[in-house]
DNA sequence: GTTCTTACA
DNA sequence: TGTAAGTA
């Protein structure tokens, strides 16, 4: 078994997760992460690791970077993991709400779409009878 | 060469 | 988020 990395840089994240150290550092300024420093530079453990892990799940799924500094800030408050699912789960249950709702509002615009689009098909119809029937002929 | 901060797009 | 500038 070769050891695992105790600790990465910056760029070692960012190559690992496929995003640039310019999103990561993004990332820690939204509350998000917080990387021990050495210096001015950042050094990230296993834990740091993890939480940008769940951080990029979470984005995924369409939270917030607030929701999910929300979520992930109690990942390690050390409290139960009871109360950490149960967090997430209500999380999950929000998400899933506001997509019923996007998608209840997409399928009432597409019911108005078919309706103009029908209401055009008629005025089409119409007008085409009534050149033939040499109305509107005006000049 | 890598990382950092700051600032603008 | 990308990019550029000027450092450490």
């Amino acid at each position: 078994m070769v050891d695992q990395p105790t600790t990465f840089s910056i760029s070692d994240l960012a190559r690992e997760f496929n995003i640039t150290p310019r999103t990561i550092r993004f990332y820690e300024d939204q509350g998000l992460l917080a990387p021990q420093r050495e210096g001015r530079t950042r050094i990230f453990t296993r834990r740091d690791r993890t939480r940008l892990k769940l951080a990029l799940r979470g984005k995924r799924l369409g939270f917030s970077l607030a929701e999910i500094a929300y979520l992930i800030g109690m990942y390690d408050t050390a409290r139960d993991q009871n109360t950490q699912l149960t967090e997430f789960l209500a999380g999950l249950t929000q998400r899933k709400v506001a997509l019923q709702q996007q998608r209840e509002d997409i399928e009432a615009l597409l019911q108005e779409v078919s309706a103009f689009e029908e209401q055009c098909r008629e005025l089409l119809l119409t007008r085409a009878a009534d050149e033939a029937a040499g109305v509107g002929r005006t000049a």
